[in-house]
DNA sequence: GAAAACGAGAACGCTTCCGTAACGATTTTC
DNA sequence: GAAAATCGTTACGGAAGCGTTCTCGTTTTC
């Protein structure tokens, strides 16, 4: 079932959760690195860091820095893979699903005050 | 008109407009411009720098600085207010105003394509 | 099994953003 | 009209992100 919004509508919805996550400041990720998170939690496992980096265009140094950083609050975790000990999987984490179905509800309700 | 959005439906259109942006690779907006920009477009002016500073929970600089890039990219303009030359008042521009209308159909494209 | 290919991360120099603190210009207060 | 308050900006030191290049461990190739 599509969702039909006016034009209006998918701005306002865009500039309140925008607003709600400048504001929230629990040091608010990047735009990239969002992209990242939400890849990760979205689309079927497995992930590693150059499969990322080519999903989202940019370079492998971007991925592991984003990792790094998101590493350190717990949103995602990284594990060597056992059958070929060059890649690395990017694993989900309690922490991580927390973090995004806070953000899912925030965009649920801002959705569901739009008018007009 | 509300719009009712599922959790999946949710977070699936905050992936594929996140990815896009970072794709696209205009230089990227940071999340506080972003919300910077929206603000100034979707609530009626008169908009200020100290007012933003109070709206988005920043300090002053990074209003300015935020200004400053966008101001370079056409995406806004500044004016000395007449009446009280303290004051400096942010105007729309017809770049800022394209470019808001380009997200504003990316979204409504992506929420069009949901599923489920 | 030696050499080439591959994947992730580290090192480097650069750019941009951050908050604090100060500064000039202007207006308000008394 | 002198002093205090207000507004935007600049200056500064520090933190974080960027792409390029390289290193190191691992796997594949021949």
């Amino acid at each position: 079932m599509p969702v039909e919004l006016s034009a209006t509508q998918a701005l306002t919805l865009w500039h309140t959760v925008s607003l709600d996550q400048v504001r929230i400041e629990t040091g608010d990720l990047t735009l990239r690195q969002m992209a990242i998170l939400l890849h990760i939690y979205l689309v079927p496992p497995p992930h590693t860091v150059r499969g990322l980096a080519a999903t989202l265009g940019v370079t492998k140094p971007v991925i592991t820095r984003a990792l790094d950083t998101m590493g350190e609050r717990g949103l995602v975790e990284r594990v060597r893979d056992a059958r070929d000990r060059r890649n690395v999987v990017i694993k989900r984490t309690v922490t991580g699903a927390l973090y995004l179905e806070k953000l899912g509800d925030l965009i649920i309700d801002r959705g569901r005050r739009l008018s007009l």
